[in-house]
DNA sequence: TACAAATCCTACTAAAATACTATAATATCC
DNA sequence: GGATATTATAGTATTTTAGTAGGATTTGTA
């Protein structure tokens, strides 16, 4: 029941990326060194980002990334789901096939779609916005 | 974000052994076979319920285990973080020593917590006694 | 009392997922 | 043309997961 460092890497990526826009893109290697999160893994979490269209960028000297849309646009449930995979506690929740058949009245099924549905509401909810505002006043540096 | 097997098998093993309950003690070898998991794996999982106090055993022939209380006084919350150590979706959401140092007001952290409210809030609620009410008429083997 | 059926205990292992690391190609600004 | 970026692909070490295996111990029953 953890969310792994892929997902929470992205989510310090794009708070590091809101909080560094405007003078131009941001490049991979300072928001790593800022991070510390090795640059060549991030170069893999953001390649995701970037496919998805959550980033733009731009290649060569002075290249990098920035957001495509403003902070509050991007729940961190979107950034999660790409990054994670699922956010479901188990296989056959939010897959139309389930593996045991029988969707209906099943008792997993019916926690699962509570355990689902909690989580949902949370991260759905949050935006990157919101983790900038309640990062103000620490400094920049703190680990998600 | 998922529950493992282990989480899983121990839910169907404790729901298995509250259907069974009443005719003396159930021997882990008919719950393995019932819910097609491998024995030698449930001795492992039940041990650490038998350890907590929420089952008790009965050694030699015709032994097995039985629930201690009635089903409606587990909830599903308690077997998983036995089972799945804690249900937090990152380390230092529920550790007092938080390893990035500053609790108060950092953003991983309000994240965190919200989301591991909004699991417990589930899993805290929902019972034994639910999970079985929810799977009447359902054929036993169904899953969790 | 012997035997069978059960729990208990410890250690081992295969496979998958996680978390990177490495190398090289390509693009762009200066 | 060179420095600085992104892009793409492949490889690897570590950890976690999901079991297996073997045997010791206990206890009811014949």
């Amino acid at each position: 029941m953890r969310i792994s460092t892929k997902g929470r890497y992205a989510l310090r990526l794009m708070v590091d990326l809101a909080r560094n826009s405007g003078a131009g893109p941001v490049s991979l290697k300072d928001i790593a060194r800022r991070q510390d999160i090795s640059d060549k893994y991030l170069e893999q979490i953001i390649s995701v980002l970037n496919r998805a269209g959550y980033v733009r960028s731009l290649r060569g000297a002075q290249g990098g990334y920035f957001l495509q849309r403003p902070p509050e646009e991007y729940t961190v449930g979107m950034i999660l789901r790409l990054t994670e995979g699922s956010l479901a506690p188990a296989p056959c929740v939010d897959e139309a096939t389930a593996p045991c058949g029988r969707q209906e009245g099943c008792a997993a099924a019916v926690l699962r779609k509570k355990i689902s549905d909690a989580v949902s509401s949370v991260v759905d909810q949050v935006t990157l916005q919101d983790l900038m505002t309640w990062q103000n006043g620490i400094d920049s540096e703190c680990v998600i």
